[in-house]
DNA sequence: GTCTATAACGAGATAGAC
DNA sequence: GTCTATCTCGTTATAGAC
């Protein structure tokens, strides 16, 4: 208690300093090669240090991908969090599609982590519930416009048939939207398609097709707002 | 040539057989390890032959990719084809439905090959042209429903602002749709945002989330359908 | 207590000699 | 086509430095 404030803080800042060089080589790696050939043994070689050491950091190879899952989910939903309140005066229209922009520039950057959480699955590796919560964080920015706007007169509410209107009140308990059930369905579909939208240009389906991305995108997430109730 | 009439239409045959069992087994090890660790070693042993057999059949690991992807497309276009039959008498929207869902059941049926083609690319594997005209094929289907529907009264013109009307033509021309530039525009938009709901669902993010995923789906799938003007 | 290094395991891939 | 020697991997046990 003592002696050790210092030599305390300095063995932290020493971890989080090696936590964060074996995270960034093991971005490096998975540019390269992708998740599945994700290797400690790499990882440590890379860094000069030795295999087991990596131990005392992730407790296994499936740590480490949670770590960067929960590192990209969280860095995506700054990016969005971050470009909303760049236009929160806005009005929701052009608040929605900005948070758009900023998740498929985000991915653009960032083509290997976005593959890592929306693209397919890592063979052999679950996603532990705790990347939950991180996950939800662009949708959280999502909720806040549309609640924003449901606050105002104008605001549409989407189509909702009887045989859907039981799922939709359980969605909107489960995210505890504060929304009409219709509008939170809606929501739910408009993130996957906006997540289709990305994904079809990062992993190649664009190509010799759509030539202008960025208006054609931001003219698809402007009808993502109509379909969700915005005008 | 003289005598090879039958014995050219064995070994033909022969050929066939093993090029399927070949393609199967590489489609088991997919499921279990993904594409990424496809390994033509494996599929020989597990077939009981030696690894350089398999290179009369597959000159690379590459081509044996390439095969499974043209099957993948080609299954998934068969199925969308068939499914459209069924309801060909039916109106554009159920037609439209139809179709979507047909790839939805593709995909939960087989979320692997559904990876391959749809799913984060394979690291190191670049496709080659030959396989752009076997992923058109469900997008043809869809043409036909929007050509037949156009052809009506009725169908509704989606919003094509001026910055995107050069981009949509663009499309248009290389499409070939013979549809109003604003359709296919909206169609190919469509068309990545069925994959974000069919990839949501299959790559887990529905988890937890959506439950009544066939109602679900078929709802979204047909805000879709009055996305590209369908009604 | 915290870390790194050595060594080893069982499993699998790989290259080359034969 | 086969065999073997040599790699890789994730992971653990152990010992010793700080």
């Amino acid at each position: 208690m003592t002696t050790s404030r210092t030599a305390q803080g300095a063995r932290a800042r020493a971890r989080i300093e090696v936590t964060a060089a074996i995270k960034d080589e093991a971005r490096r790696q998975l540019a390269a090669d992708g998740a599945a050939k994700l290797s400690l043994r790499a990882v440590a070689r890379e860094l000069g240090m030795v295999s087991s050491a990596l131990y005392r950091y992730f407790p296994s190879r499936d740590d480490l991908l949670t770590a960067l899952i929960m590192d990209a989910y969280d860095s995506l939903g700054e990016r969005a969090e971050e470009a909303h309140r760049a236009v929160a005066d806005a009005g929701p229209v052009r608040r929605w599609t900005a948070v758009c922009e900023a998740v498929r520039e985000w991915a653009l950057a960032h083509p290997h982590e976005y593959a890592l959480i929306y693209g397919s699955p890592v063979p052999g590796y679950s996603a532990p519930e705790t990347t939950v919560a991180a996950a939800a964080r662009v949708g959280r920015v999502l909720i806040d416009i549309l609640r924003d706007a449901h606050r105002e007169p104008g605001m549409a509410e989407p189509p909702l048939p009887d045989e859907l209107r039981p799922e939709a009140e359980r969605i909107e308990a489960v995210l505890a939207t504060d929304l009409p059930p219709a509008v939170t369905a809606a929501l739910v579909a408009a993130w996957a398609q906006l997540y289709g939208l990305v994904g079809f240009e990062l992993f190649g389906q664009f190509d010799r097709l759509v030539e202008e991305r960025e208006v054609f995108f931001r003219h698809a997430a402007e009808g993502l707002a109509r379909g969700v109730g915005l005008r």
